[in-house]
Order: structure tokens, then sequence, then C-alpha cells
DNA sequence: AGCCAGGCTACCG
DNA sequence: CGGTAGCATGGC
């Protein structure tokens, strides 16, 4: 995954069937990779500095450096992150991981300690603000439970408020466990450059990208955070 | 102004 | 049961 192989890739400028359907999905990757550089995810706030700038900077971005989550404290915000930017922008959950983390309420306890009107007020600008309030408390009892143990994918599914990308998303970036991440852009990407057909649902995306691509932790986080960059590019509109 | 964003739950037939 | 309305903010 690291290794750079130059191979046309579809931009805004030049449109995305350039890609041929016959580059195997890890070839593709690579492709990726080369056009885009690694892309640093999982962004944390902590990494940003204490007075991170907001709103679209990369700040929080730490390419190449897949040494995070260093602490329980980033453990803990990158599963918060997952759970907020729920079919919402970053943008929008960065700023609301700022205001719980100024507000220090950025751990299970505080969570579990805070009033609702505090709580959802911290997290507005993630939108649902009201429902994902309840899923931080939900979280924060089980996070608490665990006592430092990796749940497992069932366990996660089972915490209400986490589905199938918030769970994969928590094992892949928080717990660095090898479990590939599906997301609407990826499904995009796949369906669009024809790897998959309609209909594609989660489970069936996620074991077309088990079968092709080598199993790594790095490979898989980059793998993720490339068709998200990727499909951004493209934009929503068909071929 | 309206569409879109790194989903999920609850309810409907 | 499979399908889908509802949830809500901010950026473009």
């Amino acid at each position: 995954m690291s290794r750079a192989i130059f191979v046309p890739v579809p931009t805004q400028e030049s449109p995305p069937l350039a890609v041929s359907r016959r580059m195997p999905l890890d070839a593709f990757a690579r492709a990726l990779l080369a056009a885009y550089g690694p892309q640093g995810w999982w962004p944390l706030l902590a990494h940003a500095g204490s007075n991170p700038t907001l709103t679209g900077r990369l700040t929080g971005y730490h390419p190449g450096d897949f040494s995070f989550p260093r602490t329980d404290a980033e453990r803990f915000e990158i599963c918060c992150g997952a759970i907020l930017t729920q079919n919402t922008a970053w943008t929008n959950v960065e700023r609301a991981l700022d205001h719980l983390a100024r507000k220090e309420l950025l751990s299970p306890d505080a969570i579990l300690s805070a009033t609702d009107d505090t709580l959802e007020t911290a997290i507005r600008s993630s939108g649902y603000f009201r429902a994902k309030a309840k899923k931080l408390r939900a979280f924060s009892e089980f996070y608490r439970r665990l006592r430092g143990q990796t749940p497992t994918r069932d366990v996660l599914l089972d915490v209400w408020g986490i589905g199938p990308e918030t769970a994969d998303s928590i094992r892949l970036y928080a717990f660095k466990k090898t479990e590939m991440v599906i997301d609407a852009y990826t499904l995009r990407v796949l369906l669009r450059h024809g790897y998959c057909r309609p209909p594609l649902d989660y489970d069936r995306a996620k074991r077309y990208c088990e079968c092709n691509l080598p199993h790594s932790l790095e490979g898989y986080q980059e793998f993720h955070a490339l068709m998200v960059e990727h499909a951004k590019r493209l934009g929503k509109n068909p071929i």
C-alpha cells in the first residue's frame, strides 16, 4: 500500500471512467494513494493542538502516522467522532468535538454526569443532536464497562446507536483491529467503477473489499480514507 | 433556496 | 420481514 504505482486516476479534471474496470481493487487503491497521498485518518483534535483551527482545515490529520490513538482519551475521542459523524459532514463534527473538549466532556464519566441540555448544546453543530446525545450516553456506559478490552463487532452492534459502519470504524481506528469499513462513499465508488453491481448493501461491499485487498491495518485505514477522498472528487451525479 | 453530508432507529404495510 | 420517514446542523 505504500509503494507508488502511477496509473491514470479520475479527478474533477479527468472523468471517472478513465480508470479501467479491469484494474484489480488493490491496484486501484495504490493508484489512489499515489494520486492523493496518505490521508492520515482518523483525525484527532488533540493532534491539532490546544487551539485547533477548525472548519475544514486538515489540522487533525496525521498522514503516514498510524500510531494513533496513543492514549485512552484519544481512543474515546475517535469513538465519539464515529458516532457524531453519522450522516454528517466532518466539519460539523469537528466543532462538536471541540465544544466537548473545551467543556471537559470528552470522557465517559463526564458525558454520563452532564445534563441533557449541556450535552445537546455541546454537540449541536453535528446535527441530530438529541439522538446523538443519547447515543453518546449509551456508548459511554458501554465503554466504561469495557475496562480497556477490545469489543467484538457483534457486541458493538448491540449498543444502541451503533450500526455497522460506526462499529467497524471504532474497531479499525480506535481499537486498531483490521476491520473493513464501508460507507456511502465506498459504495458509490464500487458501483461507479463497476467493481460491484446493484443492489449493493453494506455486508456485500464489505466482503468484496475483504476478498480483494490485502489484510492489513494500515491498508484498511488508508483504503477507507481514500475511498472518501475519491468519492468526494467524483461528485454525486451518476457516471 | 435547495441539496448534501464519513447512518441509525423505529415504524409502517 | 423489507422498505423508508424522521432525525438537524452548516456549507456550498
